[in-house]
DNA sequence: GTGTATCGGATACAGTCGTACCACAACAGC
DNA sequence: GCTGTTGTGGTACGACTGTATCCGATACAC
């Protein structure tokens, strides 16, 4: 036992555990002892990790954020469509639940959102005063050829808005993976028709 | 003391606690001893009407839906404008803070959100399982003449998960109010064109 | 070999939570 | 007048929480 650990390996272990407690039962549940139950570690390990419960969560929140940015890049990158409404595509489904990694992501988002907004340091991490996908969804707008009259910025403001609360849908069981994926398709015909 | 008293009517008083309680604080700080704290009243009162928190919690979320319900009714009632459009620009305004009322609405439906996912009773008020704004906005799209090719079912179901988005995002400051305004009458024209 | 920083287990502590329980005041019907 | 129901207060209980503390055990530096 006991010696030479890599602390950056070990709290990314116990994170994992963090979020499928906070998918399955809620935030609520996350209690520093079932979270070592759940990693298979002693409480005082988790305090040995994260020094205090806050962290904790804000640092499980930091690498589940660091891991679908990953994904996302990796995506687009290997996809063999890529035009810009391709990009587009991929970008906007990487806000559905389609597999189980983006599955376990929404819900882990899903179960921190409402703290958010009585923690700043959580809403640091997990919606930034800056609307970078929107952004980017505007710039590759910018790029393509659009029907005239048609506004990149504000079709992307609705757009990412629109499929980050369809997502959850899906996740509620109000509409199914291929309803919410005929909308898209149908949004980026008429977005992207000639 | 100890007259005849309205249940009904204790019970909505003490539901607004809750209400402020969770736009300012969040779920988590809704405990019976504040929420009784909050309403003026001793712990056993809340108690006494509530039974249980969880009841508690379900009652008052409840109270905050039908009131929205009649609200938003009232609005479109008493509005000059009855055309398709006006109503249904009426309708997604609905789903913005932009008064006090509809921004402690937004506040306490931020706050219940999480939880509504671990606890099926809440789910059951917060969001039914059917879609009875979409279907509205839908019936009253196709009440309209609107371009070639655009379908009203996939224009509602983004229109409204998508301000629902947008409302929350202006809570949080990553939009303002009059931004989201913008895109909305954006989005408006675009489907309204001749 | 031994000292020591690192790692980890068990447990204690103070606080808060939802709920249950007991007592009593004020009215109702008789 | 009395009796039972309704409304209200105070308080106790057991369970859980995050955190702190005490104490072993390891493995490398010297």
């Amino acid at each position: 036992m006991a010696h030479r650990v890599d602390h950056e390996q070990r709290r990314r272990e116990i994170a994992t555990a963090v979020w499928r407690i906070a998918a399955e039962r809620g935030l609520d549940s996350v209690s520093m002892r079932e979270v070592a139950a759940e990693a298979g570690v002693s409480l005082r390990l988790v305090q040995y990790y994260f020094e205090t419960k806050h962290n904790l969560l804000v640092l499980s929140l930091r690498y589940l954020h660091e891991r679908g940015e990953q994904r996302t890049q990796a995506r687009i990158a290997a996809q063999v469509d890529q035009s810009v409404r391709g990009v587009v595509r991929t970008l906007l489904t990487e806000l559905l639940p389609l597999d189980a990694e983006r599955e376990l992501s929404l819900r882990v988002h899903r179960a921190y959102f409402s703290r958010t907004h009585s923690d700043p340091a959580l809403a640091k991490v997990f919606l930034h005063a800056e609307t970078p996908i929107e952004d980017l969804l505007t710039s590759l707008l910018r790029r393509a050829a659009l029907p005239p009259g048609v506004q990149p910025r504000q079709e992307a403001n609705l757009l990412v808005a629109g499929f980050t609360g369809l997502g959850l849908d899906v996740l509620h069981g109000r509409f199914t993976s291929p309803e919410v994926l005929a909308t898209l398709d149908y949004h980026l015909a008429r977005l992207f028709q000639a």
